[in-house]
This record gives structure tokens, sequence and C-alpha cells, in this order.
DNA sequence: GATGCACCCTGTAGCCACTACAGGGTCAAG
DNA sequence: CTTGACCCTGTAGTGGCTACAGGGTGCATC
């Protein structure tokens, strides 16, 4: 059975799964992830089965692909999306989940700064040693 | 069928997998994970089946605990076992180990701080209006 | 000796956010 | 007409646990 592929590699039209990961890098199997959680809407078929992306698609997972560099988790991606179609709803809402996230990410900044010192203190504390000699062994066992 | 079961709540002599947990501030659930992946010796059993750990069970899991709080993944935990068991070894190896571990940590925290320097521009940027005027979305937006 | 309760056992499934196959089908070019 | 790049579905694996389900054990209390 014949059928119309769409052909690629243009920014707008029609694109493939494979078009469409390059445009916004992100992987294929990723995008077929988000899709089956339902993040990202289901596309048209081609007449060979083919996943057929259209702009909104490409526009949903730029924005999708920013956040997640942002480091939200996809549930917030999630409600971020949700709020972006209802332009009446107030923008604090959003204000919220990056004010939240920038507390997730403070606190994890502060956890690794302390660990990132404990670690100084012990790097080199045998150089040149026998492991029956070494502080840091010593310092992990009780 | 009777047996001796061990009592546990001192801090030396046989324990319980509970009182293991106590002892070190390791989960139950993960105590038995570490058997099941090869982390920490398998334990004699009580005529009930009951696991009995002894004091070298206490020890080596604490070293596990303080290695895993320093962020070590478990496989680096592993290797710092067997090297603290093998006195005879250049203690480098260890070192190696804490350097690389410092160096993932430090990496980890300046992709953080990149995030956070973002969040903060975005955060606060259209405090009081809707989502249609949201600068938040408008940045995450193609 | 029956009952209750805390603890223990095994085995399996779930979490996050992907990633990596296996085993096939489809398309365009040479 | 074959090659090779791409696509499909479905499932299993990653790290490091955590959370059951469905049972058994140990001990105190009535």
């Amino acid at each position: 059975m014949s059928g119309k592929i769409p052909s690629s590699d243009h920014t707008i039209g029609p694109h493939t799964i494979g078009a469409l990961g390059k445009l916004t890098g992100v992987n294929v199997e990723t995008i077929r992830y988000y899709e089956r959680i339902g993040l990202l809407a289901g596309a048209a078929r081609s007449s060979g089965n083919y996943r057929i992306y259209d702009d909104r698609h490409v526009k949903r997972l730029t924005f999708i692909r920013k956040a997640r560099d942002l480091g939200f988790p996809l549930e917030a991606v999630r409600r971020m999306l949700a709020l972006s179609d209802q332009p009446d709803r107030p923008c604090a809402e959003v204000d919220d989940l990056v004010v939240e996230q920038m507390g997730e990410v403070e606190r994890k900044i502060a956890d690794l700064t302390r660990l990132r010192d404990e670690l100084a203190r012990l790097a080199h504390q045998c150089r040149g040693g026998l492991v029956s000699d070494c502080r840091i062994i010593e310092a992990l066992s009780p």
C-alpha cells in the first residue's frame, strides 16, 4: 500500500518523530515516553503508521524541554502546560512553581556544598600510605 | 518448635534486622536490599528463620551508611569495602575514589548554581498578572 | 491456651525519568 | 531489488531504594 509520507528537515510543516527530536533536542524514545504518560498529545499517523507531528507539537515539546532543563519535575511541567492553556488564570500560580523549584534547587546546593566540604576534608589525607593506615577508611569505619 | 531468639537493644551482641536498622540508621528494607545485591553479607538465621547480625555486620553497615551519606554510589562503596579488606594495598586507590566523588559533587553544584540563577531571573517577573501576560510562560515558549 | 501485637519472612511491584533493546515494518535511493 | 536509515510496539533495565501482600514468629497478657 502506498501513502504520503511527510518529508521533513524544514522547521515548519509536518515532522517525523526523528525530525521532531532533532528540532527540539529531545531523544526519540523520550518523545514516545512523553506520549505514553500523556504529557505530549499523540500525533496523527501516516499511512505507514508513522507519527506525524505539527508545529503545535514542536512548540509543546520545546516548552517541555526548556522546563526540564530548568529542573522542573514532569508533574510541574504538566501543571505549567495546563496553565499555559488557560490564559485567564492568575500568573501567580506559575510563579509559585518557579519559587518552589528554586527552593528545591537551593536546598540541593546547600546539601551538596556540605558534602563537598566533607569530601575536601577527607581528600589527600593519606598520600602514599597503605590502606591499613588510610584516614579515609578510618573516617568511614565506626 | 522452640529456639533461641536474639534479644536485642544492646549495642553489642547479636541483633535482629530491626535492631540493626536502629543502630545504624538504615531502613530494614534497605538492609535486605543490600543483602540481595551482595553489598552486605547474609546473616546467620535463628530457628525461626530470623536474620541474626553480629558486630561485623554493624561495622560494615555503618561504613556503608557513612559512605552513602557522602554521596558515594553503591559501586564506589563496594570498591571501598573491598579495599578496606585489603590493608596492604595502596591507600591512593581510596583517595582516587574520594577525589572522583568530589569532582562529581562539584559538577552538580555548578550545574545547580546555573539553574538557580536562571530561576531567580524568572521568579517574580509577573506579579499579579494573568497567564496570558506571564513572562515565565513566555520564556518557556518558543 | 487463646489472643493480640510487634516484629520478621519472601516475593513482587512501584517510584523518577528515561534508556535500551528485540523483533519487526516502511521509505527513498542506488 | 537490495541496502540502509528510519519508524513501529512492547518490554525490561537503570539507581537506590520503598511499599505492599500474604504469610510466619516471639512474647506478653488475659
